[in-house]
DNA sequence: AGCACGCCGACT
DNA sequence: GTCGGCGTGCTC
């Protein structure tokens, strides 16, 4: 019998390993084994398909291990990942990569073993060779990633090979097993004293070792009030030593047991819906079941702050009171401590929550709840998609209109609320789409009835729709070829919200200071060696930052161009805003909410709480300050440079621009009155601005979807996004096109370009794009990507284009 | 992703 | 003349 196995590598196709006999019994479908790969490597695959095909061409190796003694994913779940494949143009092997948590993704490192038979002459070795036997002398055993730390070089080889050689050593490939369960020493009364008697006989003859018996008290105390006591525990509480306890730990009075424990606390499992919803929450919550009864998909259209939340809690509610798993979804950074809390405490126990910045091993242990049905409710990104849910009722993708849902930058390029459904289908799972501002696709497919669509128009709590006030930037007096920054108006208003005991957010989606330098003389600008992007002056650091790759640089005094100091801040970031309303506002508290602020993983806690608890007057920030974020206090919000939101050359320039004016207006006004909303812009005309003043998605719906039938963009067709990277521009400019003519034949009137993106070079490669818009025609589709592979091939046999770097992006955003 | 094989420049 | 640089291709 043979396997086909997936390997978390980039490979083509699945490679087929051979079963022994001895494992037929204790493999599966979905279990890991540990197979070889190449000369020596050893790596964890998922077993995919079993059958009896003897491959003909080249000869099975035989699978070492079975590693699992059930399967660590369903079927499904296979199934998912081979959809993506195709999907996504990528291979399966990417998206385990991307699926399973890094521990279960084991890969082998090489292990040194020293040869004991050797006769410890090392006089025939030269330098960097005694330094390994020596150390192998000592410790035996050594990792390859010792050696390299010891010689101090990454290419030891040779060196190593020369010692095999000289039989000093051989090698050994180990499969790592990383995860560890997390392990506690629990302090244990010793079985012959739980005899009332003998414990007070114990203490009653208590001799010397005062503390000890001090330590034993506390011990008792403690066992009483919280059932179980941890070593740390106990030593803290009772301010005692580690030796005291040893000194009872030899009398044997007590005993030291360690644990596996649970690394998550979780909260006890019980449900508590305390509040009722309001009459039209019940209305879409009424409209949202019976949508399920026939479709599949449902979409809630619900304005901003009219408690969306309370409607999904509700029906989460209904799911797992039916004994079937809830996944939450949301964008990566809207996923802040408040939303969690918030669901906690309805759910307690029952809730899980997975993202990035959880730990190997707390994925380890969601993945085992989630698996084994213990969790009910998972709260995560778009790659908790990838959890083992066993019965799966209901996926909920809020913020559904998020671009941050589509993964940029490793294969797979997916698409958290696309696979979601697709996913949905094949666990039979009802999908419901939150937002106030859809997707226009969404909203369309809403309006064709693929989906089905309820709604939301009340403000909790007859909250009224913020005012929208616009300024007009041409009329306030400032540089030419500068940017107005903070208009007298907006000034003004942020003193008096401040004045009634309010607070402010202002937003600008530009983070740093100073987003260009630009010398007066002749026109230079400071720019990224490895990206065509000009560097952010970062003023707290005092260095100039590239947004695209990070690196950074000194600051610039002179010009390179022409070597005159004139050098003058162009446009402006969150980090200037902050400074100049700090001089502006004497003895107001402004704080910036941005990337760079926010790096550690408490500080965008901490700063939520501080604007929370009105320690906070104003808070500037990007993107950031309008996510999942929910201020009671906010009435005024100040959006500073709209212009700049609508100045990109992309199909969904407007689209976005509506949906973040719309998402940011949405944080003013949350609880009680109405806010007022300030657009800084040039054209106060502009139709997107419009529509945001009267806060009318239906508006900006209409126009916007009638472009894109026109233009023959989504929803209307599919795009498949080809990038082109080599380091050579005119190399990549020539593939690009090579490319196109290649691809020119069959799909003429579907190529747009291919061009040299605004932004040119990334990382020191420079880019081309081919966008190919195809007739939603399935089979079209699948035939074009398959095409777009073999014109990779072709590509990739035309020497000189070997090298460069052909990426599809399905559904590019 | 590794790792081996293979072809060209700077050293004893 | 060799050692070692990394470009190219294969791994069931």
């Amino acid at each position: 019998m043979f396997a086909e196995v997936i390997i978390p590598l980039a490979l083509p196709k699945n490679y087929t390993w051979h079963i022994p006999d001895e494992m037929l019994d204790s493999i599966s479908i979905g279990c890991r084994v540990e197979v070889n790969l190449g000369k020596s490597k050893k790596y964890a695959g998922i077993v995919k398909n079993i059958h009896n095909q003897e491959p003909l061409s080249f000869e099975a190796k035989d699978i070492l291990n079975v590693l699992d003694p059930e399967p660590v994913i369903h079927r499904y779940q296979l199934q998912l990942w081979e959809w993506m494949a195709a999907y996504y143009m990528c291979t399966e092997g990417e998206v385990m990569a991307a699926a399973l948590p890094s521990h279960f993704k084991l890969s082998s490192e090489t292990i040194l073993i020293y040869n004991e038979e050797f006769d410890d002459d090392f006089s025939a070795l030269d330098n960097d060779e005694f330094m390994i036997a020596e150390a192998l002398q000592m410790k035996h055993e050594l990792r390859l990633t010792e050696v390299q730390q010891i010689l101090d070089a990454t290419h030891v080889y040779p060196v190593v090979n020369r010692l095999i050689g000289k039989k000093l050593c051989f090698v050994w490939e180990s499969l790592k097993q990383t995860f560890n369960a997390k392990k506690e020493s629990f302090v244990l009364l010793s079985n012959e004293y739980h005899d009332e008697d003998k414990l007070s006989a114990l203490l009653n003859n208590w001799g010397r070792a005062p503390k000890q018996m001090e330590l034993l008290l506390s011990y008792l105390h403690l066992m009483k009030t919280q059932g179980e006591v941890t070593k740390a525990d106990l030593l803290k509480k009772a301010s005692a030593s580690d030796a005291q306890l040893k000194g009872l730990v030899e009398k044997d009075i007590l005993r030291i047991e360690k644990r596996s424990v649970e690394r998550i606390r979780y909260a006890p499992k019980d449900v508590t819906i305390d509040f009722a919803l309001t009459p039209s929450q019940a209305e879409a919550l009424g409209q949202i079941q019976e949508c399920f009864a026939t479709k599949q998909v449902c979409l809630l259209h619900g304005i901003t702050s009219s408690g969306k939340t309370h409607v999904y809690i509700k029906l989460i509610e209904n799911f797992i009171r039916h004994g079937q798993q809830v996944l939450y979804m949301l964008p990566e950074i809207a996923l802040t401590s408040q939303i969690i809390r918030r669901l906690q405490k309805h759910f307690g126990g029952y809730i899980g929550i997975y993202h990035s910045k959880f730990s190997q091993n707390e994925r380890v242990e969601i993945w085992n709840k989630v698996k084994s049905g213990e969790m009910k409710i998972v709260l995560g990104a778009r790659s908790s998609l990838f959890l083992p849910y066993q019965d799966l009722g209901l996926i909920i993708c809020d913020e559904e209109h998020d671009s941050s849902y589509k993964q940029q930058d490793p294969a797979p390029r997916y698409h958290g609320r696309d696979a979601a459904i697709y996913m949905a289908s094949l666990t039979g799972s009802k999908v419901l789409l939150g937002s106030a501002t859809p997707c226009l696709e969404t909203y369309y497919n809403a309006k064709t009835e693929k989906y089905g669509l309820a709604q939301l128009n009340e403000r909790f709590g007859e909250v009224k729709m913020p005012a929208i006030e616009f300024v007009d930037n041409r009329t306030i007096a400032h540089k030419p070829g500068e940017k107005v920054m903070l208009s007298p108006q907006l000034l003004d208003e942020i003193k008096a919200s401040v004045a009634k005991g309010k607070q402010v957010i202002l937003f600008q989606n530009r983070r740093g200071y100073s987003p260009y330098q630009l010398c007066t003389v002749c026109g230079w600008i400071a720019e990224c060696r490895n990206c065509d992007v000009s560097l952010t002056y970062h003023k707290q650091s005092n260095k100039l930052k590239c947004h695209y790759c990070g690196n950074v640089y000194p600051p610039v005094t002179t010009c390179a161009a022409c070597g005159s100091n004139k050098l003058v801040q162009r446009s402006f970031g969150t980090e200037k805003i902050e400074e100049v309303l700090e001089g502006e506002l004497q003895g107001l508290k402004v704080s910036r909410m941005d990337f760079d602020s926010v790096k550690n993983k408490n500080a965008h806690d901490v700063l939520i709480q501080q604007f929370e608890q009105k320690k906070i007057d104003v808070l500037v920030g990007t993107q950031m300050v309008v996510k999942g974020l929910d201020f009671d206090n906010v009435d005024l919000v100040g959006i500073l440079d709209a212009d700049g939101l609508l100045h990109f050359a992309d199909f969904r320039v407007n689209e976005r621009a509506f949906q973040l004016m719309e998402q940011v207006s949405g944080r003013a006004g949350r609880r009680e009155g109405q806010g007022k909303v300030l657009i800084q812009t040039m054209n106060p005309t502009h139709p997107v601005l419009l529509h945001v003043s009267r806060h009318d998605y239906t508006g900006m719906y209409n126009e916007e979807i009638e472009k894109r039938k026109q233009f023959f963009y989504p929803p209307y067709s599919r795009v498949i996004n080809v990038h082109f990277k080599h380091k050579e521009r005119e190399i990549c400019f020539q593939a690009a096109h090579q490319f196109a003519k290649g691809m020119d034949f069959l799909y003429r009137k579907y190529i747009v370009g291919p061009a040299e993106p605004v932004i040119n070079r990334v990382r020191g490669m420079f880019l081309m794009e081919m966008l190919l818009k195809l007739p939603r025609d399935a089979q079209m589709i699948a035939k074009c990507k398959e095409d777009i592979q073999k014109e990779c091939a072709n590509l990739h046999n035309i020497k000189q284009f070997k090298k460069v770097i052909v990426l599809p992006d399905v559904d590019a955003q």
